[in-house]
DNA sequence: TTCCCACACTTTATATCCATAATTACGGGT
DNA sequence: ACCCGTAATTATGGATATAAAGTGTGGGAA
């Protein structure tokens, strides 16, 4: 059965942030109490509890006796959210370059090869989760627990907008030499070259995918 | 009666985060749900609610069948969180020195005024009061939702800890003198001016804590 | 056709109830 | 006298029924 090391409205939550990020929940869409209980096969409680945790989160939007609706990620939003991660993961860049242990960074290096093979084959779908996890690693190396949170705060939001983002075919190798360019500052332990490193690397990911979504709009234009 | 204009969870939430920081609800204490229901006159469930957000929010801990515990913040905390803030503050001043009007800089002007007053006069209270504000004044300055948001998230845990901080007395002038710089930097429009003056400042503001918490202790060292 | 009122559906809050797990206390054994 | 195991109490976690309040919609009347 279900181990209980995680409460239910904890499990309840993941699911809940899975489909909405995955589009189940689509942006906008009105959640029924009710029906979700009977989809998720839980009671009322839990699930109003995750209810709020996703809010406080800022995935869900509480309109007071109306109910829950998807939050809905504007253009502004990314415009809003992107310069905060580049300073945020900049600044993780900046401490992994004096955290990083030789270990580490050999690590960090097997990760980079896998990186190269999926963009030289062109595997965007495996490229994407590597990248997602160097993201992570150095994360993880900067050790500063509400970095990593706040972070994580906002990807959340961003994994949501994620959804209407096709990825840009020329896109691959230039994010590809990006990444080489943390890595190499992160090697030589420049700890203010990985930071620039990294906020460009972000920065760059906001053009491309204003790019997208503006090529996208003038396609599907009234 | 009660405006439903917010929610009762919303509500409960509120008031528990200012029992919190006002040390009704010291650090690391355990929240007794049946109890906390009566002394708020709620039932559980809108409690059980505002318990699930605050915990999401980091100012509550959960332990499973335990129960919820005030989170307690250490020296290691403050270390990691300051550098995080006076990243997002810094630049919150680099847009608002972009952002800001006539207008808004004459009312910035109004506000250091007073500053300037509490401080010559000794008002610790006033002076940290109109630091708020202009603090405040300064995030909303920059426009930008989740930068303030993940500020907010900051800040809601660094008031836990400032219950253990005493003020130091030498720091209104040196304080007054590195808001003087922000300010003077956001007249004269030069954004990384302001940047740098605000990171300055939070994070001499880091070391000024450091050093009264290490006085404190030495003082009541066992 | 338009306006207003009433009903129905929804969320929100309360009140219990049951189950599970953890702590504590008690008793027996060493 | 001390330690360990077991049982009982207690509190959280979850489920369900019910009441209350608000919004929206649909029907009826002008």
């Amino acid at each position: 059965m279900r181990l209980v090391q995680n409460s239910l409205h904890q499990e309840v939550a993941s699911t809940l942030r899975e489909q909405i990020s995955s589009g189940v929940l689509a942006p906008g869409s009105f959640l029924d109490e009710v029906a979700l209980c009977e989809r998720l096969e839980i009671s009322r409680t839990p699930l109003r509890e995750a209810l709020k945790v996703l809010t406080s989160e800022g995935l869900l939007r509480h309109e007071p006796r109306r109910g829950c609706f998807v939050s809905e990620v504007t253009e502004q939003d990314l415009d809003d959210i992107f310069p905060v991660i580049a300073l945020l993961e900049g600044r993780c860049a900046y401490e992994a370059a004096r955290n990083a242990t030789d270990a580490d960074l050999t690590e960090l290096g097997t990760l980079h090869e896998q990186l190269h093979g999926h963009a030289q084959a062109g595997r965007i779908t495996d490229y994407y989760a590597t990248n997602y996890i160097i993201h992570e690693a150095i994360i993880q190396l900067a050790n500063n627990r509400w970095l990593a949170q706040a972070i994580a705060d906002l990807r959340k939001i961003l994994k949501l907008a994620r959804l209407q983002q096709l990825h840009a075919p020329g896109r691959l190798a230039q994010s590809l030499s990006e990444h080489m360019k943390v890595f190499a500052a992160l090697k030589d332990r420049d700890s203010e070259g990985a930071e620039a490193a990294m906020r460009t690397h972000l920065t760059r990911q906001r053009d491309a995918l204003r790019e997208i979504s503006r090529s996208q709009r003038s396609r599907f234009a009234s």
